[in-house]
Formats: structure tokens, C-alpha cells, sequence
DNA sequence: TGCTAAATCTCGAAC
DNA sequence: GTTCGAGGTTTAGCA
């Protein structure tokens, strides 16, 4: 018995038996590119780059449109078996069984999955233009220079940051490898004339209390149009900044603490 | 409008309305530990040790019973979103919206995925005992020490394999870090008595022809009980040595030439 | 195309 | 517990 209905180019079998009929609907559903789940009692053997074997037991296999396969069983964060995207199929039936064979090239290794049966198959065209994006705070960018100055330039050793000037707060305040002091100001989108005027003020007003040369150097992910010539007109540097390896950076040394990184000025 | 079936512990729902109903559902299979299915127009905020969102599309969620979750785009081989085993899981729905939070402690992370379409939801109970295996052939495990002799010991060069003596072919033949001949023994399976036996003829075959100290090794996933103390006896010493971890030794450096790892003797 | 470095790496073993 | 190393690692950035 096999219920069926269709909505949102998602068609799902509930229970249906391993024939041929079932075999066309996945080899029409490979073919057409669509996202395949089946769910059943299935065995599976590996052969490639190294060679597996899965017993028999209840899993979801997932084929997606891009000819990757994933099997995964009811635990684990994992697939148990897989193949990267760009795989060829096979499917077909045999002693009441249902066998898929994906196919992959370069390296050439071979995923047999094989179904005695069937709970569910769902074929659909899944719909997906959604933007993936990792994030960092302003916040979190200045922590990750603090973790690692090198992103800025090699050498530089942060001082303090969040340092109460006449104008505002300096977002970190260093010495270079020179020894030269260093104010970094820290833009999360497109840095523009505002922030460069803005580190200007910020170096003016360092320079006026250690009374020595400071050097100023907007971080951002880039420089707006035209603030470039004003820039280097009032003796700045800028430095490329990418928030999302901000974030990388960030937590992969989250255990430390940022209280480490400090000199004692 | 939402249809409905039982069959071997597996509930599906098909276009279900997103409703209290449903999240009663969704938190029912939680709670009793199923693994659930959702296909759905779906959104999702991770933060934890980076930060990160995905903007609305159709996707696969998946949560298992160990508390692992997945979120699947229709393409690429890796999941967009996760959380690893472990997780409490909140549901709830709000403006006609689900939403499904995944918490974990150490490191504290949480993932936030929300539906305003669902086209399937499914929720089973997936009984999966089979075993699995990667695995690797005595010959397989053989050419494993040749690519990697530090599986035996640190040091060991290799001279030659398969190498003719008296009683019949030594595995492998080679040097220690000290320069004293080793004869290698392999077994796929437990190394019972004929297995100390063997080598010990091998050794000292090999030691009537050199003239001098060979130590011999016998390199298995384990040995017999009551074997070990012939194998002291004999002056031959034991190192487990997995058939699965030599498949992956193996299959890794594949475009390596097994006769660049010879030392011309 | 091949190599190197990073990953919300994960996962398991050793200490 | 934490640390270390391997993975059918995969994936992205470059030379």
C-alpha cells in the first residue's frame, strides 16, 4: 500500500513496496536533479579511497540535487557513509531490494546503498537563494585584533583598548614593532570619510598627551570611494579587515583571556 | 490542510499548517528522543563560537535522538547549520512562524532555526544496531607498515616484504633505529600459537643467514590468551595493530609508489 | 591543477 | 577532565 500526494513539488511515498514502479519515480527524481530522502532498512557498502561496510539498520538517505549522498543513522552529528557533490546514479531492483549505486570520478569510489525496505521517499524541488552568512560584532573585531594583532601588521602590541581620549574612545591603542605608538580604529562595513576624520581626531589627540609620533591605521573590511586621498593627506594607513575571519579568529582561542595579551603600560 | 499516517513507528505529516498542533507534535518527539524531519521554508541564527545566519530558503532539518541537529541546503555535501549531540531543544510557534532552538553548554552555543512553511514533517523512531566497518585485507594491512612503519615502531625501516627464507615468505623485513634486523609477522585476526610459532621459525631462519641478532615482531589486532608468554619465551615481542587503521593508512598517500618507501639493501 | 591552511571542524584515544 | 592526532576529513584561498 502506497499513499501519495503532491504539494509544493514535494512528492512523498509512505510505505511503499520496492518494485519498479518505485525504482522509475527515484530514477525519474535523479534525473530531473530533485532532492531525494528515503528512509528504510538499508545496508551499505564503500569502496574508494578506503573500503566500509554498514550492517542493516533503519536510516535517512539524503540525495541532493548537486549529486552529493548522505546516510546517516538515527545518532550522531556525522554521516555514516557519503559522497561528495558530482556523483553518477544507478538505481534498480533485484530479489525485492532495492539497490542505489552512486558513482564518483577522481578520485573513483563506489557507494552501493541497498533497501529491503522502504518507509518513506520524498522527491521535491527544494528552492534555496537564501544568503549564508558568519558574522562578526565591532566588538568582536576588536577582541580578535586584540587575540591577534598580526592581523593588523606583524609586531604590533596592543597597549589597551576602549582608552578614553578627548574625543571618544580609541578602539585599541599599540606600539609597533618599532616602537612607535599606534592608534587602530575599527569600521565593521565600508570605512568612509567620517571614520577617517575620526581616527585623525583620535591621533591628534594621542599625540598631544605622549607627545611623540602616532600613527593611526583604519581597519575595515574596505575604504569608501574617495576617503583614500584623504587618508594618506592626513598621514593614515588603512589595513583590510574582514569581520568574518574576525569571527574565526575569536573563538578558536575563546579558552584564553584577553587580560593575557596585555602589556602592562 | 494536513494528511496523516502510522506505519512502522513512523509519523508523517504533509503540509502541515504551522500550529500549536504541530509544535505539540515536534515537542513530543523530542521528548521521547525521535528523530524528527522537517522540510520547510526555514531561516536559521547560529552563535557560539562564531556567528552566523542563513537567510530564508527551503531546507532539510534534521534532528536525531541524540540530540545532534543538522540543517541541509538542497546542494553541497556538508550541513549549513548544526549542532553536535547533545542539545535541549526548545519549540515553540509565534506570528504563524515556528521555532526551534538547539542549546548546548561547553561551549556554550545556540542555534535558532525558524519555519513559516512546513511541506513534511516526520517523526520516527529508527532502530539501527548494524555494525560498522572499515576494513582491510592482511595484504592491505602489509602494504599499511610499508607506508607507515611507525605503526610498528618509531624508526623502522623496511628492507623488503614477501621475502623468501626456509619455512616460507617473511611479511616484512627490515631494519630498527639501533640497526638490528626486524622480521615482521602480520595477522589480519587474533594471533593465536601457530601464528608465535611461525614467526619464531622465520627469525630464526633469517638469523642463520645474516649472522647476527634479528628481533621478530608479530603485528595483530590482538593476542590469543596463553600465547604471550610462548611469545617472551621465544624472544619475540607483540604490537596490536588495527586492520581498520591500516584500510586508512592505506587509502591515504594511494598515489605514493610503495617502491620509493625501500631502502636499496 | 595541485598545495597549504583553516574548520562553529568532529571524534576518539591517551595522559 | 584535557590534550593530541587522525579523518574516505572537507573546503577555501592561491601559486
Amino acid at each position: 500500500m502506497s499513499f501519495m500526494s503532491i504539494r509544493k513539488s514535494v512528492i512523498t511515498y509512505e510505505n511503499p513496496e520496492v518494485n519498479e514502479e518505485i525504482v522509475m519515480a527515484i530514477k525519474d527524481g535523479l534525473q530531473k536533479r530533485r532532492t531525494l530522502l528515503l528512509i528504510g532498512n538499508c545496508w551499505v557498502d564503500y569502496k574508494g579511497r578506503a573500503s566500509s561496510r554498514l550492517e542493516p539498520g533503519e536510516r535517512l538517505l539524503i540525495i541532493k540535487e548537486d549529486g552529493s549522498v548522505l546516510v546517516h543513522r538515527p545518532s550522531g552529528y556525522e554521516a555514516v557513509n557519503w559522497q561528495p557533490p558530482g556523483c553518477i546514479f544507478q538505481a534498480s531492483v533485484r530479489d525485492n531490494s532495492l539497490k542505489i549505486k552512486a558513482l564518483r570520478r577522481k578520485p573513483r569510489e563506489s557507494l552501493d546503498i541497498f533497501f529491503d525496505h522502504l518507509y518513506l521517499l520524498s522527491i521535491m524541488k527544494l528552492d534555496d537563494a537564501g544568503e549564508f552568512s558568519l558574522h562578526a560584532s565591532e566588538k568582536d573585531m576588536q577582541k580578535a585584533v586584540l587575540l591577534k594583532p598580526s592581523i593588523i601588521e606583524e609586531g604590533l602590541k596592543p597597549i589597551s583598548f576602549e582608552k578614553r581620549v578627548d574625543p571618544g574612545f580609541v578602539d585599541i591603542y599599540a606600539i609597533d614593532k618599532d616602537g612607535k605608538f599606534v592608534v587602530v580604529e575599527i569600521k565593521r562595513k565600508v570605512a568612509g570619510r567620517n571614520a577617517v576624520l575620526q581616527l585623525s581626531k583620535y591621533v591628534k589627540a594621542v599625540q598631544a598627551i605622549v607627545n611623540r609620533e602616532v600613527r593611526g591605521v583604519l581597519a575595515a573590511p574596505a575604504l569608501a570611494k574617495g576617503t583614500h586621498k584623504l587618508l594618506v593627506t592626513l598621514g593614515l594607513t588603512f589595513k583590510s579587515l574582514d569581520p568574518q575571519k574576525c569571527a574565526r579568529i575569536l573563538h578558536k582561542s575563546q579558552t584564553r583571556r584577553l587580560s593575557d595579551f596585555f602589556a602592562t603600560s
